[in-house]
RNA sequence: UCCUCGAUAGCUCAGCGGUAGAGCAUCCGGCUGUUAACCGGAGGGUCGUAGGUUCGAAUCCUACUCGGGGAGCCA
């Protein structure tokens, strides 16, 4: 029976497929977003069985095309037996072009709906995994490939394109130039062990860890630039904030000092959000955002010093002392006083890196500031102002036993018209997390690289 | 590396020493406004793997495998 049935419906999409292709190649196909420029019209939507829910004498199809969602409804009194039959047998994720009437219907979640006329149906899908219920975390990762079609996935990478598109704009609009730094290297700039190894023909090579000493080159050389690429971090983190490959924005800035470099970091950020709300009302409504509380990241954002940061945690009940560093209850802690995100800045010298410059007036704190983004999700972006004295830059590598010689070409840039400079690192998927109020990081990228997932 | 939780139908889970269960999905039937549609019926299982305790183990114990959450580290 189960059999039979197949055979008649493979029989009725062949037969339907050569009765209507003139007919649908003849009519303009119209993108689900822009269907409200098209009422009244016939138009063709080409896309994908979301969901369908049908009854005795009409069926109502959910499609989707990437762009939105539209609900077809197809009448059993307005089309033929034919297009009826095929609208009920459908399964969900078949791909199909539906021509049909877009008229307006105030029931519609978007204003518009399609009266359906018919339907051409490019493959029948059988099986669908991901079906409208729930699912498991495990269960979902694993068919990744087919869990961004969900809409509410979809919405994140929407949201994902247009954090990207913002910084972009943003950096663009004063003088920044883009400049790629390489992704193969020969070292670390903060120890190996963390570095995943690869073979460079007869020698070893690190996938890129950060681009910064590359773009503090670049800064020399075209004054403010910034890279946008993929990082790769092979830490055995296992947390909601952690990727293996995530995704960073790193500016660098000559003839630039810490303050002014915290005076850009909060006007991104402000910028990125504005645009989102501005773009992205929709996806953030699918999502179920809270969108007065992203309405607060408005600068200036609080600036406090590490000093205060430990009397805060301290006047807490938390038992830290000054000289250790924040760990993920302390951040957490810090920004539960605030509704913004937060800098830190002035941290002591001897829990950060080698290169940051430290403070004239005070040597045991260096000019650096993290961002905690509010609701804990953590430190967004990282940032300092670099070490421009030869003298002091040699005697922090030799502290900190790294080869001078792997780094001569970074020695060099403190030998050749060294300059005050600056620069920050920004985490694109926590900044999506915390834009989108994610739970974990790992919906904010297409294909996530996780501790124990390679797959898909 | 450490702490902690978990693995039972395609999916989500209940069952916690005595005949393997539910909802959803699938298949069949019904329904002209559904929004995770609804109503009736059917099929569907080596209870993660390997040992052990017991008259009897999905259930208790041990080891292993795979995974979730967290710590450290970091964006």
């Amino acid at each position: 029976m189960h059999c039979r049935r197949f055979l008649f419906t493979m029989n009725l999409v062949f037969y339907m497929h050569k009765f209507v292709r003139r007919r649908i190649s003849m009519l303009q196909s119209v993108l689900i977003q822009h269907l409200g420029q098209h009422i009244d019209e016939t138009v063709v939507v080409q896309g994908w069985l979301h969901t369908k829910r049908s009854s005795g004498k009409v069926a109502f199809l959910q499609l989707r095309d990437g762009t939105g969602f539209v609900q077809g409804v197809a009448a059993k009194t307005e089309v033929s037996d034919d297009v009826f039959a095929l609208a009920t047998s459908l399964t969900q994720e078949s791909s199909l072009r539906v021509t049909g009437v877009v008229v307006k219907d105030d029931r519609a979640p978007s204003g518009v709906e399609l009266q359906v006329q018919n339907l051409e149906v490019l493959h029948l899908t059988h099986d669908y995994p991901i079906t409208p219920k729930e699912h498991g975390v495990d269960f979902l990762l694993d068919h990744r490939h087919l869990w961004i079609r969900g809409p509410r996935q979809r919405s994140i990478l929407k949201i994902r394109a247009e954090i990207i598109k913002a910084i972009r704009q943003f950096l663009d609009d004063r003088d920044f130039t883009q400049v790629d730094p390489p992704i193969l290297t020969p070292s670390s700039c903060e120890g190996t062990t963390n570095l995943f190894h690869t073979q460079y023909f007869d020698r070893d090579a690190y996938l890129t860890q950060s681009g910064q000493l590359y773009m503090e080159a670049a800064a020399m050389a075209l004054g403010r630039v910034y890279s946008f690429g993929p990082t790769f971090r092979a830490e055995k983190s296992k947390t909601r904030r952690h990727l293996i490959e995530f995704w960073m924005i790193e500016p660098e800035m000559a003839y630039t000092t810490h303050e002014e470099s915290l005076d850009i970091q909060e006007q991104l950020i402000q910028h990125i959000v504005h645009h989102v709300l501005t773009k992205c009302q929709v996806e953030l409504k699918a999502i179920g955002r809270d969108i007065p509380a992203l309405e607060n990241a408005i600068a200036p954002f609080p600036r406090i010093s590490y000093d205060e940061a430990i009397e805060l945690l301290q006047n807490d009940g938390h038992s830290i002392q000054w000289g250790e560093d924040f760990g993920a209850p302390h951040e957490a802690a810090i920004v539960e006083h605030y509704s913004r995100p937060v800098f830190i800045e002035r941290f002591p010298t001897s829990i950060k890196a080698f290169y940051m410059k430290p403070d004239p007036d005070r040597p045991e704190v260096v000019l650096c500031a993290d961002l905690l983004a509010p609701e804990g999700y953590g430190e967004i972006i990282g940032g300092s102002q670099r070490i421009d004295d030869a003298e002091l830059l040699a005697s922090r590598f030799a502290e900190h036993e790294l080869p001078a010689e792997a780094y001569a070409w970074y020695m060099d840039l403190r030998q050749y018209g060294s300059v005050p400079h600056s620069g920050f690192g920004l985490g694109l998927e926590r900044t999506v997390a915390w834009i989108c109020g994610l739970e974990h990081v790992r919906e904010t990228i297409p294909f996530p690289r996780l501790l124990y997932r390679l797959y898909p």
